[in-house]
DNA sequence: TCTGAAATCATACGATG
DNA sequence: CATCGTATGATTTCAGA
């Protein structure tokens, strides 16, 4: 993972369909360096995979909540997580410091579809409490990678 | 946007490599009419972009934080916001309904690179008071179209 | 890591329902 | 108007050095 290898995952993240000969071209190197370079990556697991960024509101998910959880003293946790993967509303799920045991992200379509996700995380049995903090607008939501200089 | 687009999201968001004829194949459609449904996502904005998801291990990025701010009352909102979109440990800056402003997801290298992140907040006078929560562990981390059924 | 050939793929176009 | 089949140019892939 040299400076190459970053600038090639930086060109990737703008745009991945970006063509070996391109990304040759900016990084000084032939095609079939940049794709064993690429192909490497890839196997290491520092490129994770080739994706797409979707608007969510396209796919009818206006609503954007973060929901801090406490689980429940009796609550077993591994449970909570392996449902906690399951749930499609939640695109998010950190294990995290300070008063709270998780913090969820959350995507659903509308109010209604929120207030039904709490419900059905209090029916399961595991929480202790919630507080859901909704989100009014975004300022900025950009990929790991969006620049080189990370110091 | 019908259930064939979001077929084709899904399996672009689980690869984006694919080709034009794998995704045919799995939506029962010619080459052309997937071709033509992608152009026409892209071009609406629902595809946003073909992107890498990258570990950000890979890149030295081993902390992650969520930094709850509120800002100071003489503070300039607008110079806030775009401060934020240009400091590369900041990967998401939300305006929430709560106690707190903002919320802000920050990835860095150490918890040094943390102290210093918050350092550069307090310095530039934005901040009437903060809160950072650190994560332990991750039990997700999904793209927005993990599935199919969002109800 | 490079070059060059071979295989695969994306794209454009006219036709069809 | 969306979809299709075909032709073509571009691109990825793979061999050998």
């Amino acid at each position: 993972m040299d400076t190459i290898d970053r600038k090639i995952i930086a060109l990737l993240t703008e745009d991945s369909r970006r063509s070996l000969a391109d990304i040759g071209g900016s990084v000084g190197m032939s095609v079939s360096a940049v794709n064993e370079r690429i192909r490497r990556m890839t196997a290491s697991g520092a490129i994770r995979r080739f994706t797409v960024d979707i608007d969510p509101l396209a796919l009818g998910l206006g609503v954007l909540a973060f929901v801090w959880v406490e689980l429940a003293g009796d609550a077993d946790e591994q449970a909570f997580r392996d449902w906690v993967a399951t749930v499609p509303a939640i695109t998010e799920c950190h294990h995290v410091t300070g008063g709270w045991s998780y913090l969820t992200k959350v995507r659903v379509g509308t109010l209604a579809d929120l207030e039904a996700f709490l419900g059905s995380i209090k029916a399961r049995g595991y929480l202790a409490r919630s507080e859901t903090v909704i989100v009014l607008s975004t300022v900025s939501e950009t990929a790991v990678a969006a620049t080189l200089d990370h110091a």
